[in-house]
DNA sequence: ACCTGAACACCGTTCAAGT
DNA sequence: ACCTGAACACCGTTCAAGT
């Protein structure tokens, strides 16, 4: 379907695709394949086509390359996702506790940890593929706990506290990922080389609330405007904030003044 | 691999493989196909091969029958999928809002609908995959915002309340599968025809924590025995608390003695 | 009406062979 | 040392043909 002849560049697809850089002129000084060079070649094809798209094969072709040239520098798919992911978080420093601030440098670490999942498309879904004790994820797994434990929170609180906030972050970009490809996809391929819009999204969906039956879903009907509307940005804060709320009441002076937002 | 000679039954490789059901007497009066019996169908051999192992043809062969057979009754392997989602909860009902009990509604919710995910392997991971905002789930995220309006949350926490949960359990469940995978393929096919032993597993893990050097990892090493032990039933109901009283944080009267737990 | 058979355009992975 | 070519055992989906 999008095996056009060589030279028919079809129109760029999804947000991700930022000017389809040339196939041929692509490999110009034929330096020799890497670990290094492989996954940033499957970078480039996951913003083109998506995880689904992201084959071996393709990854071959977008370095000018053959398949079985790959496996010696990946031994397989799984581990090239891996790589990924782990790239992913390169540089993902967390701060020194400051047990004032607690709250604020965990809403820095959401904001952070969903802005290097939105960075490239389907991100969310591989790294909710994968469990976070890597060796290479393993420092930020620990800044968390420091942060928890130096604000105060109960040690089984703590424990529990990451893998909660690291499991929103993740879920709600895959569901902003998957709003948007569905909206692609309900456009067809026809005139939507416009990116997929979030904004007309949101009123089809208020429409397809408005549009049940209201003695059955008066609650829906209700909140519509809210639950779809409202940039994601605010709508991811909202539920960062419930999560925060929640750790601070386990904590021993419930701060009265302390109301967040 | 698993392609041996028929007659040569493989030794049960998960939980769900109850009992290899016989291949060839599986279709005793030759009844027609129907979509009802491709999902059932479907779903054997999910619980047999897991997610991964899910193809049209296995399903086919399930029921003795063509590949091409299938797309009389369904329209594509992702229809097949979203049908299984739904039918996974078929039946499945929320209360009618009770004010004075709305924490414990949430907590039979959740625990209701992580009992539902473990019914068959993989099943979380279908589960993330689709927004459950497909018409047969409306009911339930109707339910669910019953409860929260009447408990008295502000509307634009209730909005985001019902996905902040349903993530919850959706990812904790993806959590506990990925970590019994895991478990499963360290162990090889080896002397492993016993489950992959849910508790053997947690040890290992705690000896890998305390195997991590401790001027780097301070925190993960005193919190290994927190975030590994303990069923995961009681870690489940802890991150699900954190999220309770954070919505309760929300309520008008911030009721004192109404700890929970 | 319901299913089969064959084909098409893909997959991930392996491995002997070339340079 | 690094890559190619060909093969193997799979995929999802379509469609003419059989009964």
């Amino acid at each position: 379907m999008s095996n056009a002849a060589p030279g028919t560049p079809a129109p760029p697809p999804s947000p991700w695709d930022r000017r389809r850089r040339p196939r041929a002129q692509a490999a110009p000084a034929r330096l020799p394949l890497s670990r290094e060079r492989v996954v940033e070649a499957a970078f480039t094809v996951l913003d083109d086509q998506g995880l689904d798209g992201l084959s071996m094969r393709r990854v071959a072709a977008e370095l000018g390359v053959t398949v079985s040239a790959l496996y010696a520098h990946v031994s397989s798919k799984d581990d090239l996702l891996e790589l990924m992911y782990t790239r992913l978080f390169d540089g993902f420093e967390l701060p020194e506790p400051d047990p004032k601030r607690w709250r604020e440098q965990l809403r820095d670490f959401a904001h952070a940890g969903r802005r290097r999942l939105l960075s490239h498309r389907d991100m969310a879904r591989i790294s909710m593929a994968h469990v976070p004790f890597t060796a290479e994820l393993l420092p930020h797994v620990e800044g968390l706990l420091a942060i928890f434990r130096a604000a105060g929170l109960p040690d089984h609180i703590a424990a529990e506290a990451g893998d909660l906030i690291s499991t929103y972050i993740d879920g709600f970009v895959l569901e902003e990922g998957m709003w948007q490809d569905r909206a692609a996809r309900e456009d067809g391929e026809e005139a939507s080389l416009a990116r997929p819009d979030w904004h007309e999204m949101a009123d089809r969906m208020r429409d397809y609330f408005a549009s049940l039956p209201a003695e059955d879903f008066p609650n829906l009907r209700a909140l519509s405007g809210l639950m779809v509307s409202g940039s994601s940005d605010t709508r991811f804060d909202t539920g960062l904030e419930i999560i925060l709320r929640g750790l601070a009441s386990y904590l021993p002076d419930t701060a009265p003044g302390d109301d967040a937002r």
